[in-house]
DNA sequence: ACCAATAGGACTCAATCGATCATATTTGGA
DNA sequence: TCCAAATATGATCGATTGAGTCCTATTGGT
């Protein structure tokens, strides 16, 4: 079946988690696993390659956590797909023409790099706060209220709130 | 990397090969591996698949051969696609919203679904027709010429032949 | 100084992919 | 009738990659 692997749709679970909670909030590794079902021991190696995309950050220690390096609207499902899948390629010939020795002459080359583009373009349009916003929709407050527990001091940081946000 | 699988890639272009040919001309599977330097006894595999999906025909014995099922014209990439990856669906909850527990509340399963479609629709929208067209702009008639070659009395099968083909 | 909480990184296990080999089966022609 | 030419099929095999687990390093709080 032609599709992402599993760890790309865990980490946009994952990276949506946060999206959806205040700006700059920061939550355990442990929080993100359990309220969205997700193995444990998985989702921190998930963490890690995102961390290294520059899309998480992370903070050791009492406190510590996982946050997004940036703001939810620039973070795009296509950046996630690229950092996870390790690039939108849908065939090799795309990326590096030299593998294939016929791809000069061969009319099907075009056609796997249009359909790459037409995919990598709409993943790449779908930004993580308009993502948020449609999931407030069906899931009140009550996953940002679990992000607020835990801010009075933690790790040195000061999470920014959102206005109005008890 | 997020792509089709090598098997895949080595179909369309074993489609290709026939689609550039005369319109319901047979040659045998080492012809095809040959000139386009595929690894001979994973082309055999291919063409299985291929036949069990209705879009190659084959006939044994002495004068056999593979032959498209089909004008040309009827088959797409998107159904070469389909017919070796197994469908086209970026992830499991497109195909089965029941595998994650939170898809009811969750805005991505949506964006899988669009993707999907996005994806499958411009695959579907190329036919092998036109892309045997290009392909001639590249590579006179030689092509061609390899399957009149054997065309006189194979296996009982009168092979229709372009009008102006030789 | 110690302890508990937390991320980071090494590691294992199994499934899949790509490719090959060996054998059986069918057919046309000498 | 027999032989040669072809595909069909199933077993096999190594390498890669996916999924999941375990141990170690770091940090903040007491």
């Amino acid at each position: 079946m032609l599709g992402i692997s599993r760890q790309t749709d865990y980490a946009a679970r994952v990276v949506l988690h946060l999206a959806c909670l205040a700006p700059g909030a920061r939550v355990p590794i442990a929080d993100i696993a359990k309220h969205r079902m997700l193995p444990l021991e998985f989702v921190r190696r998930i963490v890690g390659e995102l961390v290294k995309a520059g899309i998480l950050a992370t903070s050791r220690g009492s406190g510590g956590g996982v946050s997004l390096a940036r703001p939810a609207d620039e973070i795009s499902l296509g950046e996630v797909v690229h950092a996870m899948e390790g690039g939108i390629s849908l065939n090799h010939c795309v990326s590096d023409r030299r593998v294939c020795p016929l791809a000069a002459a061969c009319p099907v080359q075009s056609v796997w790099v249009d359909a790459t583009q037409v995919l990598g373009d709409y993943l790449a349009s779908v930004r993580f706060s308009v993502l948020a916003q449609r999931s407030e929709a069906h899931q009140p407050a009550h996953l940002r209220v679990q992000a607020i527990g835990r801010v009075r001091g933690a790790n040195r940081c000061v999470v920014p709130l959102r206005p109005g946000a008890i």
